[in-house]
DNA sequence: GTGAAACGCGAGCGATCTCTCGTGTTTGCC
DNA sequence: GGCAAACACGAGAGATCGCTCGCGTTTCAC
């Protein structure tokens, strides 16, 4: 053991250019396979096969099956850091809920469908283990992230409040995600906005008497009624 | 073909008190496994030695691995109608929102709990075809219940509206029942409280002008701020 | 040019899982 | 008591999947 001069890390590997490619190309088909079969059901030759390589190929560059979800997830978890940092770092202050609300809601939403993989790989079922870690850091990076929006909104707020709050705002936004994917046009953006509404409603009362917007007045403009349509404007 | 007396369905097996016995067993020892391991990762071995008979016993009472999630959906569903017949068959005109999606969702919560198979079959992974039907039955049935409660609630609404908000409160409890299920004591009851909260202010714009409350005196009633913990007398 | 290492292949090993089959045991009916 | 059918067993057939291995090809530093 103390003869290896890397004592935890072996990455003696030297990549080529081809190797690099082979990579993306790889994450890229186990994308696609994840997507249609989950994870479980995927099985590593079908990757190699939809990569157009042999398994001992896809085995060169990950070490297992399990390697390859997490190597994805983390690519995703960047992508999705920016994109993240991007709709929620700055708390606007003065902005309407409805409007941070909506802004998040759509970023989020352009996220996943972009990302298709996203979903499947978080809606997986038996995630064998490292998986699940892997995705227990981003879940709680992104609760983070609700939370520090959240203490901005409601400063006399316990901890463990605001982490409840956090939990639940992200498990609307999933359970609707998935509403939205189900359906395509204009029930799509009339399912997007019905999250924006249960958001809206659900944080309103917490966010209680903001600058300059009464609770009733506020309660009124969140689309009365049982939304119509889509609101104009949306995503054109 | 036509030498066949039954048609279509082939039962002229006799079960003995016995085999209903062994049926029963099996399906406590398959929910029991499920739940642990979720429906793909289950093997039917496992579940024969759970429930401690061999094989080969247990494929003299169920044709495949499928027939007895199938099955075991099945009676959970009939279970099911008769608890949420209860929860939401009186639509009470008369009680106030809140009273109504607390009754509603106190229940269900209770069955889930009681219950903890259904959770892992409906959140269940790749469900292989069969079992998909099964449960968009019960799940189209459930949806149903939720749209006659929210037409007796909002009258002047489109069908098309009425189903996307059935869908949406379904999807919402379906989130915070992940939630529920992952804490326990106080703070699964906070949880608890946070879904009706959830429920009441997405629904209560919709009902809008009810028999005998103003909205601002209702929505004050919401338990204001971010819930400080357990309500009192929940399951106590 | 040459040698070492990265890349690529695909048959197949070992493990696992669903489901079958031959055989023996128990139950219900006359 | 006797017989047919239901019940029970457990080894293993058949299929699949993750992953390996031996060998040939390409790339790159020198």
């Amino acid at each position: 053991m103390p003869d290896n001069p890397q004592t935890q890390k072996e990455q003696p590997r030297r990549r080529q250019a081809r190797g690099e490619r082979r990579i993306a190309q790889l994450l890229e088909a186990a994308a696609q396979v994840f997507c249609t079969t989950g994870y479980t059901a995927a099985s590593t030759n079908a990757i190699a096969r939809e990569a157009g390589v042999s398994p001992g190929t896809l085995y060169q560059f990950f070490p297992n099956k399990e390697a390859i979800a997490i190597e994805l997830g983390d690519r995703l978890m960047h992508e999705m850091r920016d994109a993240y940092g991007e709709a929620l770092a700055p708390v606007d202050p003065a902005t309407p809920l409805e409007e941070a609300v909506g802004a998040a809601v759509d970023r989020f939403i352009a996220f996943n469908t972009d990302h298709p993989v996203f979903f499947a790989l978080m809606h997986g079922p038996d995630m064998p283990g490292g998986i699940t870690d892997a995705h227990d850091q981003l879940h709680t990076s992104l609760i983070g992230r609700v939370e520090g929006l959240l203490a901005s909104l409601v400063p006399d707020a316990s901890p463990a409040d605001v982490t409840r709050t956090a939990h639940v705002c992200l498990g609307i936004y999933k359970a609707g995600l998935e509403l939205v994917l189900t359906h395509e046009g204009p029930e799509r953006a009339a399912y997007v906005q019905e999250i924006k509404n249960v958001l809206t409603r659900y944080l309103e009362p917490l966010v209680g008497d903001r600058i300059g917007q009464g609770r009733a007045g506020s309660a009124a403009r969140v689309t009365p009624g049982i939304t119509r349509t889509a609101p104009p404007g949306t995503s054109a």
